[in-house]
Order: C-alpha cells, then sequence, then structure tokens
RNA sequence: UGCCCGAUGGUGUAACGGUAGCACAGCAGACUCUGGAUCUGUUUGUCAUGGUUCAAAUCCAUGUCGGGCAGCCA
C-alpha cells in the first residue's frame, strides 16, 4: 500500500510573508532565499513549531531556496542533546517526501570561516559536501565569532561590561512606563571593556558579577532598547561546546548575528519577538557589516482547542507524570501525534489550512481533526475488529462450518484490491450494535430485527440471553447466507450494516482510545492550575477482537477499522504477545450526532 | 495610566480602493453492504464613530476590545 504523499493538489498558500519574499526576489534585493528553524533544544517540538517548520520549509520549497535547521543553543542551563536528537528526528519526520531536498545542514564540524582583517564571518549549508556526514548548523558554533562581534560593539563605543547585579540590572530598567537609568559603569573607556569582557571571557568573575551590555538607550519606550544584555557569565557546561566557555551570548545579539553568518535572507519568528525586531536591527546596523542584512519578520504563533502548546506546560505534564513522555500519544508534541499515527502529510496539510496571519486566535480542533481524517481516509486499509465484543451464535451454521468472503482493503482506492475473511457460527459484534428497547431511528440489531454483517449477510435476531443480573451475554440469530455478495438474495435491504469478527478466528489485542488531553478549549486560560483540567477520560484501554489479518506485523501501517476510527500499532510496546494498538482518530460519527438529539 | 501589534460569520482565513469568497463546524437533503466517504442545498460576517473618495473590509483620525513587552530565558 501507499504512503502519504501530499493532499490533492493543495493551492499555492500566500499569505502576508510569502507576500513579501515575493517581492524582495521581484525587486532584487534578494538572488535566493535563505530561511531557518531555530529551535532552542531545550524541550520536545510540537504542533505548533510545525506551523513555522512548514512555514519556513514552504517558502523556501517554493522559491527554490534552502532552510537550515539550526539550533538555538545559546543558554547551557537548559539545553541537552536528547533535546537536539529528537528535533532533529522530528523534523526530518515532518519534512519526508515534501522539503527533504532544502533543508540545509553542513557538513559536521564546520564553523563560520573569517577573512583575516575583517569582521566578517560566513557560513552558508552547501550541496558540495554531499558524502560528508552533516549535522545541523548550531548558534554554538558562532561563539567564537560572536565573541569577536562583540568585541567590535566594544571598540565602536556601542557595548560596556557592567558589574550591576542582576537585582539592580532591573532596577536601572525602569518599566514600561517608567525611563530607566544609566548605569554607573556605562561611560568606561573602550580599553577598559575590552580589557574586562576578556577577562570574563578568561574565568576570573564568578556567574553574574557583570555582563556585556549595548549601549542604546535607558531612556527608550522600547524595554529591549535600554541597554540590554548581550553576554551573561555561566560557569557551566555547555551540550555542544563543553567547558570551551564561560560566557555565553544572550538571544537577542546570538540571533540576529546567527542568521547574518548564515546568510539568511528572511528570519521568521513568532509575535513576541516583535519588541525585539529594532533590537535585532541595531546590532546588525551598528557593526557595518559588508554583506546584506537578515530581516525579521513576525506570525501569530498557533493555538488549538484543547490543549497546551508551551515548552514550560508540556515539561510540566512529562515530569509530573501525568502522561507517559514526551510522545506520549494524547500531547501536541510532533512525536506524540507520530506515535498515535498522524501523518506528517495531514501535519503539512493542517498547517496549509490555517495559513498564516498577525491575529492571535484559536483554532478548533475541528480544522485538525478534518485534515487526519482526510490523509487517513485515502491512504488507510479497511479492516474490521470489535472493541466491547458480544457472543453472537448463528444457530443456522453448523459448528466447524467456515465460509470466506471477500472484503474491500480500501473503497477510496481500488488498487489496494481484496482480502478473504472468516466467518463462522461464533461471532463477535459491538455490544452498542444490539440493543433490547433500541431508541427511533435505531438502524442496528434488536430482537426480531435484522441487520447486515459487513461483506457477509443479513442476519435476524431470534433470541437475547441473558445473564444473572440482567445483562445481555449472548444473541442467537440464523443468517440468510443467499444474501451474501453474488448470492441470490444480495440485493435484499436492510437499515443497518455492523461489523463483526469470527470468534474462532479473531485475535485478541489491547487497543488504547485517546480523547482531548483537557476538558476546556483554553485550559491556560483558566482559574488555577491549567492541571486541573486534565480530561480524566484522555485514555481509555480496551481488549479487542481484530480480525486475523492484524496478526501480521503492521509496522508503521495505519489502518481504519470499519465503523470504528483509524488505528495504529503502538511504536513502543511491540515486545508483548498482545498487540497494543492506538487509535489515532474516531471516524466522524453521524450517529452520535442523532441520538443526542433533545426528544 | 509607556511602547508595539492586531480586529472580516461559531472558528480559521481570502479579497492589496471597484460583486465580501474559501475551509472547518452547524443545519437540511441525496446516496451508501462503514450512521464513514461522496454529492447537493443552506443559516451566519467587515469592532464603533467620524473623515477622504464617484466608490472603503481596504486609506486617515479618534475610540473600544484583544494580544505582546519590565530574564543575566528563547
Amino acid at each position: 500500500m501507499s504512503d502519504p504523499v501530499s493532499i490533492p493538489a493543495p493551492s499555492a498558500p500566500s499569505d502576508f510573508i510569502r507576500d513579501i519574499v515575493r517581492d524582495d526576489l521581484a525587486s532584487g534585493r534578494h538572488q535566493r532565499v535563505v530561511t531557518r528553524f531555530p529551535p532552542e533544544p531545550n524541550g520536545y517540538l510540537h504542533i505548533g513549531h510545525a506551523k513555522s517548520i512548514c512555514l519556513n520549509f514552504g517558502i523556501a520549497l517554493e522559491n527554490q531556496g534552502v532552510c537550515h535547521l539550526r539550533m538555538d543553543d545559546t543558554n547551557p542551563t537548559k539545553e541537552d542533546v536528547e533535546y537536539v536528537d529528537s528535533i532533529i528526528a522530528d523534523v526530518r519526520w515532518l519534512i519526508e517526501g515534501w522539503a527533504d531536498g532544502i533543508l540545509g545542514l553542513k557538513p559536521k564540524g564546520m564553523g563560520p570561516e573569517a577573512a583575516p582583517d575583517e569582521v566578517d564571518f560566513r557560513l552558508s549549508a552547501t550541496a558540495t559536501h554531499l558524502g560528508q556526514p552533516m549535522e545541523p548548523f548550531y548558534a554554538s558554533d558562532y561563539f567564537d565569532a560572536l565573541y569577536g562581534f562583540a568585541r567590535q560593539l566594544i571598540r565602536l563605543g556601542r557595548a560596556y561590561v557592567c558589574d550591576l547585579t542582576p537585582e539592580e540590572t532591573e532596577q536601572y530598567r525602569g518599566s514600561p512606563d517608567r525611563p530607566g537609568r544609566n548605569s554607573p559603569y556605562r561611560n568606561r573607556t573602550v580599553e577598559e571593556n575590552l580589557a574586562l569582557f576578556e577577562k570574563m571571557k578568561e574565568g576570573r568573575f564568578p556567574d553574574s558579577a557583570c555582563t556585556l551590555r549595548a549601549r542604546i538607550d535607558m531612556e527608550s519606550p522600547n524595554i529591549w532598547m535600554r541597554d540590554p544584555v548581550i553576554y551573561r557569565i555561566r560557569h557551566a557546561d555547555h551540550h555542544h561546546t563543553g567547558n570551551r566557555w564561560c560566557i555565553y551570548p544572550m538571544y537577542d545579539f546570538a540571533h540576529c548575528l546567527s542568521d547574518y553568518i548564515e546568510g539568511i535572507t528572511h528570519s521568521i519568528c513568532t509575535l513576541e519577538f516583535e519588541v525585539h525586531r529594532p533590537l535585532y536591527d541595531w546590532i546588525l546596523e551598528s557593526l557595518q557589516l559588508p554583506r546584506s542584512l537578515p530581516h525579521q519578520f513576525e506570525f501569530a504563533r498557533l493555538n488549538l482547542g484543547y490543549t497546551v502548546m508551551s515548552k514550560r506546560k508540556l515539561l510540566q505534564l512529562v515530569q509530573g507524570g501525568l502522561v507517559s513522555g514526551w510522545d506520549d500519544p494524547r500531547l501536541p508534541t510532533i512525536s506524540g501525534l507520530r506515535r498515535r499515527g498522524v501523518p506528517a502529510s495531514a501535519l503539512r496539510a493542517f498547517a496549509h489550512e490555517i495559513g498564516v496571519t498577525k491575529y492571535n486566535g484559536l483554532t478548533d480542533l475541528s480544522v485538525f481533526e478534518f485534515a487526519v481524517r482526510r490523509e487517513l481516509n485515502r491512504v488507510a486499509v479497511r479492516r474490521m475488529g470489535v472493541l466491547r465484543p458480544l457472543r453472537l451464535v448463528l444457530t443456522n451454521i453448523a459448528e466447524g462450518e467456515v465460509h470466506w468472503f471477500d472484503a474491500v482493503n480500501n473503497p477510496e482506492d481500488p488498487s489496494a484490491g481484496t482480502r478473504k475473511i472468516p466467518f463462522s457460527r461464533h461471532i463477535f459484534i459491538e455490544q452498542e450494535d444490539f440493543q433490547e428497547n433500541p431508541p427511533p431511528k435505531y438502524f442496528r440489531l434488536r430482537p426480531g430485527g435484522d441487520v447486515r454483517l459487513k461483506y457477509a449477510c443479513i442476519i435476524r435476531c431470534d433470541e437475547v440471553i441473558k445473564n444473572d443480573v440482567g445483562e445481555v451475554v449472548e444473541i442467537r440469530c440464523t443468517a440468510d447466507l443467499e444474501s451474501h455478495s453474488g448470492g441470490a438474495n444480495a440485493a435484499r435491504k436492510v437499515k443497518g450494516t455492523i461489523h463483526w469478527v469470527s470468534a474462532g478466528h479473531s485475535i485478541a489485542a489491547t487497543v488504547r482510545l485517546y480523547d482531548r488531553l483537557f476538558t476546556v478549549a483554553e485550559p491556560d486560560k483558566e482559574e488555577g492550575d491549567f492541571r486541573q483540567y486534565l480530561n480524566p477520560e484522555s485514555l481509555q484501554e480496551l481488549e479487542a477482537q481484530l480480525e486475523p489479518s492484524l496478526a501480521e506485523a503492521v509496522g508503521e501501517t495505519r489502518f481504519q477499522l470499519e465503523r470504528i476510527g483509524y488505528f495504529v500499532r503502538d511504536s513502543r510496546e511491540t515486545d508483548s504477545n498482545r498487540p497494543v494498538f492506538n487509535r489515532t482518530i474516531t471516524l466522524k460519527d453521524g450517529w452520535a450526532k442523532e441520538s443526542a438529539r433533545p426528544g
């Protein structure tokens, strides 16, 4: 069976950022587009990052450019290689078969080059190193270059070493409606600053003893222009540079210059960085750099209903044991969604569907669910399985008698072919497909009523057998074998068709049903701790009976259990004799809507 | 009561001074050996008030509402 490729002929995406890129290319401002996806390796990627990945890689792809994967790793105390590895895996999975060709990596170990007498460092993704081991870009690979840029800023009189404590720095900064005050260390000489900065680098000072600050304007209405800290002292090992450094650049200093070093043309980030843009531009312009400068553009991050998106909150769920890990199928992490069975193509289709704007809204979960169902409907093979089995005996079929019927593998894709499924005297049907006293418009099995067993034949309910406490434990029916496909009564019409499995042939399996993680659409906007709104029924585990073909290793193949939903084999629990399947998503349920109707 | 950004049906978006369109959701129906899929029809919208203009969702002003910014986090 074929792998998901892409959504059918999607219209070319269009948004305000793509408009800008198009205009920049048309005007000759840039010859080639270079974007970047710059996660900090301090957590796992989630569906919000997927939106950003689709934007950055999409723009590069549409314009024959390249998109660098860069670890934005300037804070050694929060970052870890575990996260680096997961990020690489998640990005590769998301873009596979779509944008792999423009994924910008660099030869392992390569750093930026600088001309001897020039303050200019550069490093670009290149296809000429094919065959060499490749790795993502790392902001931490630029620490030498960044140190050089910082010295240049000092020489230009635009940065100084400040001895204020963290508390004093905060006080001097003022507040949004009150201007800040100049640091007493603001007017140190260039020589003094150079010497002090050197000492910072050499480790002569403890953490937080001093900082390097940009010399801008303590009275600026924009707080980020009030002499922001651009280097701090941290005697900590870094996941990528080890113990080589004890001073680390801040985001604002590192990011714009990393973009410059890599030749990024369009640096796309989320709205909260909007107020940082003047600083981004100030640093680059102050340095009097020879090459053309990157520009920052901001878009609204994704908010999805009934989940949380912040790395901090996801971390709390993981560390608190409230979920099974970063790849818990209920989480909106890319690894969680992958384990849940969501195809990468569905994530891409979703990103395309929601668009890119500067409006901070809340995307309805149904938009995401629709994208998932649309992809799965196209590619998933159909199988039968009973989640909550109810015994049913066909009294006119002999013990040991077995009929093999043809079943269509995918009505949306004739090339998927058919398979044979066994049918016998003892079968299981879904408990909810029988009702002794059914409500109006109930089309399934009832006493004296008939129903079609999908791919098999029509049966009539003759007898209901109950246990001591009045529960239905078995249904006894007669089968009209002539009503199977090709039979004399094949054209017989009945209202309902239900799924089933042959009890002597079916396999037992554990099935995990997932529901939304939270009971409210915006957990982080409710009163109190967001964790109190966790949905206690977000995971339900059932012992199901599945048709025999599902005993074979199905790997990552997604399949639909007819009338129930889409499933995938759990990628972690593969050792046990009993397979574990995850329900990716339910089928749209028209009956649930009908039966919920008042009256 | 500082600065920045935003506002189009229930939700997400398009319209780039000239017919307010699309998707999801909803509703109604057709079809169906998945109450799935598919198909048809359909309800609902330019935050407010002024101004510019032959013409404003679009430009301007004011207001309202929402978001962001005071880490030696990113």
